[in-house]
DNA sequence: ATTTAGCACTCAGGGGTATCGAGTGCTAGC
DNA sequence: GCTAGCACTCGATACCCCTGAGTGCTAAAT
């Protein structure tokens, strides 16, 4: 059956009523608040239909309508109307993100935790190197004839650091050829090109008695890897326990703990998929892979920093999320994040603020 | 009065029961289970007598006992039995801390997780330099012509890095200069040392055109500032709502998120005093000066790095702790803790295992 | 052909009451 | 000084009834 306009706009007032409410939405309720001008005993045929539709769940035989994860597909999709942030919002926003700090994994806690502050829910934070990561430059730098600490900066602009304890002395100059040495041949190579021969190569050029080498080069293959996969962040988790739908500790500590592992997050579909810029997802409770997000949804958008790093900002909460609002929020702190980390290292922090601002970014596809 | 012995084992076996069962406890089951050899109508009159001293509390006429603050207070102090660690939870344990991270950062986190996994308890992990932190030495490592890193490694084995953009270009002599000046007069000087006559000189030295030093600058006086207040790291807030206590989700909220800024841990009555290694101290409910404390206990053991910093690691949960399990972990965390970060310097991976399986530190004061 | 008014029906939630039982305090006897 | 016994207290549980929001259906009205 083709669903008419009219069991749109009532599927749309009853989620909307829904979401702020909580509590199932009786026929009543929208013929009196939501003005469409009918009677509730309209309300209510159509009403029966959009359930026999799918659209929409019935808690029990007298109490009034829920909408399905069908019902909320369709409100996201096609019912939702589009929420233009306040000026307010727009500038605290622009005003967290002038920050000056360009790591990334600075930034993605920051953001993580601005998210999450600003929609209430628990929030992601997540990097995917669009190809492998590289280290862009290396420094060894001596600290006392035991101690040295190795530093590398990656073209996705993370910085990493390690500090070495040795068994044994070194000398400084020992440090300095080996950090030349790495900066020569270790830098801008994929975790696979790093073979046996390159490091024996490496080994025989700097006289290396106490494989030093071997320390340095476990570091690198260490970051490597590490960040081959992704970085994830995870903040607010404890926005949960404000939800009603999670004031059952069980569910609640259930869904946090799950998300208090970061990596979990990574396993989000449509992770690493391409999906245009800005463009927000929305997945919606039993549309999650995962058994722990059965009941919520998840709403992310993509942003893109110009080195080919792409990542994506969500939050997660109960099916009944204020979908529209969270949408407008992560659109625009994506936006806002594609322009601070695209041409972020180009711009001085004073001009960022400025760019940010551009209006077309209110909006999201 | 004076608390006759028989009253205090009354009291343990109370103690003990509520613990596990987390429900007020009868006469009756103490006169069975606790092997006490005396009639429940025995047990009655001593525990009436216990709760007129104010040692056990009653949540209303016909129902059994449960501890109160002094009774808590008494068990921890005189009634509770040291708990000696299985092998395989110390092997546990070992295993964990043989890690060869050695920044003290990595450390912290690292010990807060494994903290609050052993004990199913939210965990804190502060340190807190007895005396000022400063930098031991500096890097700035020349990425491009437009951007650098600034690495500091403090009194503290702490690692900070910072990556700086600049919106001209500098050349590597540049930075190598800085990172001369700088390792040669910022070095071991405390926050208060940095004076605006030392950066005017520091400035005329460099030739400073571009306000260089005003930016590395910055980041000294960030890092010193960041540190002189102690860092501080709060895993596994989550657990809390596995205790019957927290079922209620306001409450779990209201703790988890004072637990959650890390800053508030900082406040924790006794941080910084003096207090020996490996001493674990319990504060119990209302003596929490915090407001959000005032239910839960939270039980530190300090640990002592060699190089004047020390600090903390603890455990926060309901009153009705398992003190006797959680002391006896902490203690021996602690106690590892010291040695990794006292010797560890000094010592190659392999030994440090070694060291920590010492045979004292199963016991507390 | 729609819409609406009316009505009988359903059922979760709230309030009241009876019952149960764990636990107590007290007394009398060992 | 200890214990057996007993009357008493009172939260928790179960049960029941009632209320009211909400429904589906039918018949009248537009």
């Amino acid at each position: 059956m083709e669903i008419s306009e009219r069991k749109k706009k009532i599927l749309a007032a009853i989620v909307d009523e829904y979401i702020s409410t909580a509590e199932p939405v009786g026929s009543k309720t929208i013929a009196q608040n939501a003005g469409l001008g009918f009677s509730s005993a309209t309300i209510r045929n159509e009403m029966a239909e959009l359930t026999a539709m799918g659209f929409l769940e019935q808690p029990h035989t007298s109490a009034g309508r829920v909408p399905s994860a069908a019902g909320y597909r369709l409100y996201v999709n096609e019912l939702m109307h589009k929420q233009r942030l306040s000026l307010e919002e727009t500038e605290a926003i622009n005003r967290s993100m002038s920050q000056k700090m360009l790591e990334l994994d600075k930034i993605l806690s920051d953001v993580g935790n601005l998210t999450s502050s600003l929609t209430n829910y628990p929030a992601l934070a997540l990097a995917a190197p669009s190809e492998p990561v590289t280290i862009k430059r290396f420094d060894l730098i001596y600290v006392d004839a035991n101690n040295f600490i190795i530093v590398a900066m990656l073209s996705n602009n993370a910085v990493k650091n390690k500090l070495v304890h040795l068994p044994f002395s070194v000398e400084r100059e020992m440090t300095q050829k080996l950090a030349t040495v790495f900066n020569a041949s270790f830098t801008s190579l994929t975790e696979d090109k790093i073979t046996e021969q390159l490091i024996r190569t490496t080994e025989r050029s700097v006289n290396d008695s106490y494989s030093l080498v071997a320390v340095v080069v476990g570091f690198v293959l260490e970051v490597l890897t590490e960040t081959k996969n992704a970085s994830a962040y995870v903040a607010g988790t404890t926005n949960l326990l404000r939800q009603p739908e999670f004031r059952d500790p069980d569910k609640a500590h259930e869904l946090m703990s799950y998300l208090s592992d970061s990596s979990h997050v990574l396993d989000l579909p449509g992770f690493g998929e391409p999906g245009g810029d800005n463009e927000v997802r929305v997945i919606i409770g039993p549309e999650n892979a995962a058994e722990e997000l059965k009941d919520s949804s998840v709403v992310m958008a993509s942003y893109n920093a110009g080195d080919g790093t792409r990542g994506i900002i969500g939050v997660v909460g109960p099916t009944r999320m204020d979908y529209s609002r969270v949408a407008a929020k992560l659109s625009y702190i994506a936006a806002g994040l594609s322009k601070l980390l695209d041409c972020g290292p180009e711009l001085p922090p004073k001009l960022q603020n400025k760019l940010i601002k551009g209006d077309d970014i209110n909006e999201q596809g």
